[in-house]
DNA sequence: ACACGCATGTAATCGGTTACATGATTGA
DNA sequence: TCAATCATGTAACCGATTACATGCGTGT
């Protein structure tokens, strides 16, 4: 339900389903991921919601766009949503239920899922430093006297390194611990 | 197509998918949410895979259970996945989504939004603490000279307590960060 | 002529949630 | 007798993914 509040959140401004789509890759990449397939019948369902309206426009470069706003009943939907507290709920994380049942391949493959994995996030980490760091250079307000628009993706975007980070710190120490572990069932 | 894997996992045992329930609650709950109306009809596509087989058995307290047990391709399935290693993919936090909009509501609301965020993951670590507790007082081996069956679950209850720790981190910053912003404006 | 980016959609399928239906056994 | 726990399932629905279908406009 919440790609709803998402798109809603995004359409300060008007844009269309492939507008949307752009700026989801664009800020929100590594925070909530949408296909194109999901958010044209979602945005087509939520008019019909009356939370939003369309009209088609002509394109410069390209078929005609359907452009969407926000109505005033959108608009406070997605303030009820901010207003009910945060939307907690169970996360599922495929590469943590692995590691519950590593047990079942051999020593040497432990060893190289924790290496894989840590080798992924550490990759996924630089990326964002790197976004972060030009966002530095190109404000200098960066990052407390940022405008609010900016300030709070900002806040997010911090979040999501400091867990990569962690993720990556937990790997070298379950390493570790296995190398440890292992040398003492050797003696 | 997760879960799968992870109804494969725990059956080291035969057990009925009441057990498998029983056993996500205690020993994955943070980890791995699943519910009976999905666990019956999924098992029940798993045997007709030949991942698994049933029988019938009474119940020394209760109607009849229906046991099922790992066939050998249903053994090199959990393998295979583990050898394919670390299955990563897209997170989507919807309280991370609401930050990212926080602007549209009220400076107070937004306090009181990390305060809440803040205070739901306190509690959360707090019963994973005493969970990790209480296996420190049972176990004079823990945690590092664990059966290793015992061992990786322990890894993946530390990095969920981590990250939680983490986000509590970020949660305080980000309210010191707001506070020191509104002062700044009010100058 | 062809590839690429722009642009909008539908259909099939899968994974997960909520609600509903049924019934046995045990202990207060 | 009534509630709680044990135990298995179905149906309806929602959210997300993958694959497919269509067609405009621009630059090579």
């Amino acid at each position: 339900m919440s790609l709803q509040f998402v798109l809603l959140g995004m359409l300060a401004e008007p844009a269309s389903g492939y507008d949307l789509k752009q700026r989801l890759e664009k800020s929100l990449r590594h925070l909530w991921a949408a296909d194109l397939a999901q958010i044209y019948p979602l945005l087509s369902r939520m008019e019909h919601k009356q939370l939003l309206i369309s009209h088609m426009e002509a394109s410069d470069r390209g078929p005609p766009r359907r452009l969407y706003r926000r109505t005033t009943s959108g608009q406070q939907a997605l303030i009820d949503w901010l207003h009910a507290g945060p939307d907690l709920g169970h996360e599922r994380l495929s590469w943590l239920a692995q590691v519950f049942f590593l047990p079942s391949v051999g020593h040497a493959e432990r060893l190289d899922f924790f290496r894989q994995l840590r080798s992924g996030f550490q990759q996924h980490l630089h990326e964002l430093q790197g976004i972060d760091h030009a966002w530095g250079e190109e404000d200098p307000n960066y990052p407390d006297q940022l405008a609010e628009q900016a300030f709070y993706p900002r806040l997010t975007q911090r979040l999501v390194m400091m867990k990569y980070q962690t993720i990556i710190d937990w790997c070298g120490e379950c390493l570790q611990r296995m190398e440890t572990r292992k040398k003492s069932t050797a003696k």
